[in-house]
DNA sequence: TTAATACATTTGTATGTACATACTAAATAA
DNA sequence: TTATTTAGTATGTACATACAAATGTATTAA
């Protein structure tokens, strides 16, 4: 791997504890910390990153929360044995990651920039108001040879597009870099559906297959109007998976 | 609001940064800290608590995390506005909990101690191999008017009962309680299916149904063999929700 | 051989302190 | 009136320090 960045730079505007949680981030991925075994302990890992244990401790606390680490008292630190493929999942916008990390890249995409929505059928479809003004995005998912087994849509009101915009990239780092907007929560309901004409069209499937539904509600970081709605569909040969923790 | 707890003792064995945690949480819940209003500033609250600024931190740290506090840089730390009917669903058992919090009660419940797997079907159903020793608990979910929304059943290979549990408690609750059992890390699929007839007579709903079909895996504590493997079926009326936060 | 004890190691808890940074509102200057 | 500056307030970052609690290992005693 080339140009890592291995050390933490003191005279860097970014906290030290990010710079120290994105590091490790990149040992564990890069796999110099092994599954199971143990990393060096706090004090001496402090020592060597030249941080104080106290804020090499904020950053364990976040991978440990995010599932990467896990702890014991009297023990120590070592890599979470990943039973699943991805312990990613917890980030908010797994879903496209999973799909990414399953190697199921976006296969096409058509770009619509409708400031009233077009089709009255697919409005009704993807439970929005016809008038509402929205930038709307459709990236199929799927590998070469197959169907499509993935069908994204993402309808957001706000954003005025330069045209320069590549949406072949994750769709919230477009809205950060190019717009700043910054997504933050999301909440999104998950249905089971038959797959009507037109759904089994767009997903290369038959009418009557089960097709697994995702709506997802984006708000934005300053926590006023923004929303969006992100809609889904998968045919049901692909399952959706989450990991989550207690406490 | 009978007999709660507000205040910290410092006597205690439990860590102070986990009361002020569960102490802020109730009120929360509450409502002493009402939705969009600031609460007090960490200086303050840290005195008011009796405890340093630092250990309220951490405390806070965790109801960010999850969802309940917002906090910005120069102004101070809110309730979250809930813009969703709970703002819970983050915790482990959340499909369950929502159950409750929607009024979907147990409506009624079947229990096998089955040590070897009894039906081949069922086996093949759920994908559990048919020799397991399992306990199957199946809890049905509705409301009293119309068809079961929802279906669960768990399978746990390392329970031996007694005979006195109460099953219409979270399961967690009873293997925690009874059993010494700390079930930790899940993992869940998701997926949807077409109901076949087995199904469509258990959930009360056609053939050919739209089903979302949820299966758990959860892990013990000491990460080591236990697992199972819970198999959650719902028809299409009931739509599955969750929550997340970005970074 | 086996059980009990002591010790070292490692993470967990908790406090005090200092300064940085973002934001708000009041005071000031154009 | 309208910008601009300033002061105050709140959270964010970072460190040093001390002790508690759990675990594993080595030592000792039965």
């Amino acid at each position: 791997m080339h140009n890592m960045k291995l050390y933490i730079d003191h005279k860097s505007t970014v906290p030290l504890h990010i710079q120290a949680e994105e590091l490790l981030r990149k040992l564990i991925e890069s796999q110099e910390y092994v599954d199971g075994k143990l990393l060096p302990n706090e004090v001496e890992l402090s020592k060597k990153l030249a941080i104080s244990r106290t804020t090499l401790r904020q950053a364990l606390n976040k991978l440990v929360y995010d599932g990467l680490l896990t702890r014991k008292k009297g023990v120590g630190t070592k890599v979470t044995e990943s039973k699943s493929f991805s312990s990613k999942s917890k980030n908010w916008l797994s879903f496209s990651q999973e799909m990414e990390a399953r190697g199921i890249p976006i296969k096409n995409f058509e770009l619509h920039v409708s400031w009233v929505f077009p089709d009255e059928k697919l409005a009704n479809f993807f439970e929005i108001k016809r008038d509402t003004k929205v930038l709307k995005l459709i990236r199929l998912r799927g590998r070469q040879e197959g169907p499509f087994v993935y069908f994204e849509s993402y309808f957001h009101p706000r954003v005025e597009l330069t045209g320069e915009e590549d949406f072949k990239r994750p769709l919230y780092e477009m809205l950060e870099k190019e717009h700043n907007i910054i997504a933050m929560i999301s909440k999104e309901e998950i249905s089971a559906r038959i797959a009507d004409d037109f759904m089994a069209e767009k997903l290369e499937t038959e009418v009557g297959a089960a097709i697994l539904f995702r709506k997802r509600f984006v708000y934005d970081i300053n926590e006023k109007p923004i929303e969006y709605n992100l809609g889904n569909y998968k045919a049901d040969s692909f399952i959706y998976t989450v990991e989550s923790r207690r406490e």
